[in-house]
DNA sequence: TTAATTTGGTTTATATTGTAAACTAGTTTA
DNA sequence: TAAACTAGTTTACAATATAAACCAAATTAA
């Protein structure tokens, strides 16, 4: 079987991953706009993706507060296009 | 957000589904050899969609021996579809 | 000036889910 | 008649997901 990679296999990892291979970077603000997810959840789900090396992010400050900015990696992105052809596969598409 | 449908978000009932949607019918053990599951997960799979209508399922025996077949439903069809047209959006396809 | 609210997150407690091991019930084979 | 096989189901435990609660600092309102 062509198993699915369960990291990439949860809803709110595939979309943080799947926008950021068509961005450069997004900060944390624009990923909670564009997955909608809770702030909580998206935090623990790109802690998640950074474990992994999916992801890299980087913390500096925007004025005076914290900004985190993410983007995918090439060990990131090989995983999607894997995942993508896994599940290609699997819905016969 | 085009939320997937949590059902169908797991690697196990999406292979049974997926499959399911292209014959008439399949059998436990068919199931378990195109799937690779083990019998208790598949057993359980299996009763999940049943539970929501997304296929049907027909007991008999064969000879001495239960048999199991199961079948997509309408519901389930429509349901994979839905399935396939979310994940495609999300992952850009 | 100090209390309340907002920004930008992280931690963690709980609920939900997934899974394989253990079990059931009957059949066949040795 | 005991062992092994067929065809599953049940269930106990592990893993996962998620939102609520929290945190530190900044801003604004009274």
């Amino acid at each position: 079987m062509n198993k699915l990679d369960p990291l990439l296999h949860q809803e709110l990892r595939l979309a943080i991953i799947s926008f950021l291979a068509t961005v450069e970077r997004a900060d944390f603000k624009k990923l909670l706009e564009v997955t909608e997810a809770t702030k909580g959840n998206l935090s623990v789900q790109i802690s998640k993706l950074q474990d992994a090396k999916y992801i890299k992010v980087t913390k500096t400050f925007k004025g005076k507060y914290p900004h985190t900015q993410c983007a995918i990696t090439p060990t990131g992105s090989k995983a999607l296009e894997a995942y993508v052809m896994a599940i290609k596969n699997l819905l016969n598409l």
